[in-house]
DNA sequence: ATTTCTCATAACCATCGAGTTATGAATGTG
DNA sequence: CACATTCATAACTCGATGGTTATGAGAAAT
């Protein structure tokens, strides 16, 4: 069982392959040949980081005629913002029971 | 140059890597035998991953006689929360613009 | 001083993953 | 129908990476 935020950090781990998501996120959705074009890397390259990412739920495909177009799902980042936050919510947590110490040993 | 982000996601895409983070993070500080004792690998494979989270800048080591005691540096994680940030804003914004095109088409 | 304990490093191995070229499937075009 | 275009998949190569065992360095204990 491979959990939610492994894909992702998976998936955003390679540098070309965020790439290709960020240029999604930004610009909207584009043909397998557009993100191509600035890619740097060959077509079928390109299709395979853009199968990673789909598995991962963070692009949507659609086929129109001979072309595909690719689409960010930025909602798919959630499981990372969140697991992000229970993280750094400790450390709050941690940082406000020092305040508190402090607080204590001020009186 | 590997930027920023970079660094994070790869660091923390592998599972074991990950769980050792989150063990700092909601534990607190740990000896590398402690953390050894429940990864279910080896101590130099412990020692290897938290020398990737040090670089990574995840996680801050104490040497205290002869054990080393590793803590969890959440505050690393801020450029992962701008990325989202900026990945999920843009969402936002187009939504906005939908709603408005809504708006403007029901008038 | 010798031994024991804790961790890091070295050397090695196997697997994974990102890239390539070649090719096929599907759709449009002459 | 024949040809061109667009993308996906197959087969392969090669470097990166995560794991192992062996060993060394440094600190504590006897």
């Amino acid at each position: 069982m491979t959990s939610s935020p492994d894909l992702l950090f998976r998936a955003l781990a390679d540098p070309t392959r965020r790439a290709l998501f960020e240029r999604l996120c930004l610009e909207g959705e584009q043909t397998v040949g557009a993100l191509t074009a600035e890619a740097g890397i060959s077509q079928p390259a390109v299709s395979k980081h853009l199968g990673v990412l789909k598995q991962a739920g963070l692009v949507h495909d659609r086929h129109e005629g001979r072309q595909t177009h690719y689409s960010a799902q930025q909602r798919a980042l959630a499981p990372l913002v969140d697991w992000t936050g229970r993280m750094t919510r400790f450390w709050e947590a941690r940082f406000d029971d020092l305040e508190d110490l402090l607080k204590r040993m001020d009186q």
